[in-house]
DNA sequence: CACGCGGCCGCAAGCGTTTGCAAGCGGACC
DNA sequence: GGTCCGCTTGCAAACGCTTGCGGCCGCGTG
């Protein structure tokens, strides 16, 4: 257990080579290079000295880092961590680390760590942030940076992405309360802005076409962002309408945990007078009460297909785009029941 | 905005200097160094060439990096979301990065992850994983490395920690129940392990000696982690003797969602037959039901503590070592009220 | 007037790798 | 036997920055 670094050189002086011939000897793609039997001898004398290359010196000269930057807006958001940890395993089982950053959904701080992580020479980033339309993200393509999408996409198809099939997971909710017997039913749907609120929207409009239902205008709302409180106040202008919704499809969980309060405060409950229906299925979200009827799917899967597609992209600038979308299904729990009679 | 790489020779030639001078002008600490006129010419080339130093050419010779690794059980347990946000907050504020991994209590896979964020240079390290007695840790110690302490400590005071009083807080745990009128207490304590474990049961007896209530031995049970499965596994023994406890203090939450489970099973009702009290107040803790009764601190500003006294290490390895402890608060909610009739 | 000293700045040697270039060395081929 | 070629390997120049050292210049002092 040497204290002292040892560079490249100990190793090159032991084997009696050049270091040159030591680098690439240690260097898989250049071992061909070099003499097998010289290429053992500096394997083996790495491996008594206890080599670890120095992965500065070599982002200096290479411009690469073994590292990705991973922009997501807010930690504190139960959908991200188990997404996190998706693109972490996957990266560090190949030699990769992640570099974090929240963005709080602020533009400004976006760029900071954007900059940040680019200037420490990240080899791709992946981003939990995208809008429909990014201005960062046409800087990124038009830098040809490897980046990748996750969660959610961008209008235009120049970048690859991990995300969940969005209009699916709202259909799959309106089918469910539509064969519970529900007819009105609303839709509380998130930023228009970003591709799941559309997406979700969509779903929610087509669905209620195959059910063969009508939307109301009026029992259409949008959040301005994903969290409780947006849920609560939009659930709250819904509820005064009338004659009133028996069913709210819900564009995420926090949003319907949201209404959850709102019920609480008109002295509605839940199922029983209204039902709700969430969607991501996050963590702790069967707890609550009462549990919370969502459309699932595995964040942790979309997390390491994004490592898996930024890393394509990092060894093939120009590989094909690729947006990969997992299908969804709905979890019923008791959030969701029959409408009440006369309902 | 230049797509070329500017480098600190670029700025050097406009401004008319030689690189190491712009490098000492550019340099907040050595810009004392070098006449204030010409200082102040290195910096308008830099702004108007929109120069940004290359960390890793820095690194490679100061053997620095801005950079500090986090290291963390397993993200996706929702107290550590929060604590992470603090840290990374207040890190890049100062200009910092955190380079995070997860490491599921898996020694092997902590000392892959740790050696890979040191080969990568990182400044220090802010572990969540301490055990109190940590083999890595003592490496850490021996090489000097600026290591500090978040959530949990070490039985050693070799390291500065940012923490919560987690005896304070098992003792308001029992002083509530006690002056709710409960008398037959439980423990359900964490790993021995861990300083949370045994902080919280060390606490646990000292607060049943101030109310003047005998320890039942056959009422203190250890979980072997913080899972909600090894909370309803040791709740379930709990439950088994007799005559049965009115409450338990649990130490965290995710045990006392474990418990939650057991009481269901065993039909029994939280609170009326059986009070529970948590740690940790993790969030949406308040919307299972019954809202859970926890005792509370600002995870984030444990982070935050945490990333300051990592820069401080870094900046001075041998600054006094100091080890700061919340005082937490008890949140009462629903899951406490008396124990019932004859119990 | 000589000397010393301090302020400012240039010089160049790195930090630990990677990599283009070229040289040495046999062997094959004419 | 000379030429050419392919395989190995050494050489040295980067990558972009920091920093010890020393030189130059101007001024104050004895």
């Amino acid at each position: 257990m040497p204290r002292e670094r040892v560079t490249l050189r100990d190793v090159a002086r032991l084997a009696g080579v050049h270091p040159g011939t030591a680098s690439r000897a240690l260097n898989a793609a250049t071992r061909s290079l070099v003499n097998s039997e010289t290429a053992q001898r500096v394997l083996e004398a790495a491996l008594t000295l206890d080599f670890r290359p120095n992965p500065v010196a070599r982002s200096l000269k290479t411009r690469r880092s073994d590292t990705v930057g991973v922009l997501i807006p807010d930690l504190t958001n139960p959908l991200f961590p188990p997404i996190v940890r998706g693109i972490e395993d996957h990266l560090a089982a190949r030699g990769y680390v992640a570099l974090i950053g929240n963005t709080d959904n602020d533009d400004q701080r976006e760029m900071r760590v954007f900059e940040g992580m680019r200037s420490r020479q990240v080899d791709g980033f992946i981003l939990a942030t995208a809008r429909r339309r990014h201005p960062l993200l046409l800087r990124a393509a038009e830098d040809e940076l490897a980046v990748v999408l996750v969660n959610r996409v961008v209008d235009s198809h120049a970048f690859p992405s991990a995300s969940v099939d969005d209009a699916r997971g709202s259909g799959l909710a309106v089918a469910h309360l539509a064969g519970l017997g529900h007819r009105r039913l609303a839709h509380l749907g998130g930023p228009q802005a970003l591709s799941t609120g559309v997406g979700r929207y969509q779903g929610f409009l087509a669905g209620m076409e195959t059910a063969g239902l009508e939307v109301d205008p009026a029992l259409v709302a949008f959040a301005d962002g994903f969290s409780q409180q947006e849920g609560a106040r939009r659930c709250r202008d819904l509820l005064r309408v009338s004659p009133r919704c028996t069913a709210v499809v819900v564009a995420n969980d926090l949003l319907a945990l949201g209404c959850y309060a709102a019920l609480a405060e008109a002295g509605l409950r839940c199922p029983e007078d209204v039902s709700i229906v969430g969607f991501n299925d996050m963590p702790f979200i069967d707890r609550v009460h009462p549990p919370l009827t969502s459309v699932a799917f595995s964040h942790y899967r979309i997390g390491a297909e994004a490592a898996r597609l930024v890393l394509e992209r990092i060894a093939d600038r120009h590989a094909p785009v690729t947006a990969t979308f997992l299908q969804p299904e709905l979890v019923v729990r008791q959030s969701t029941a029959p409408p009440p009679r006369g309902g």
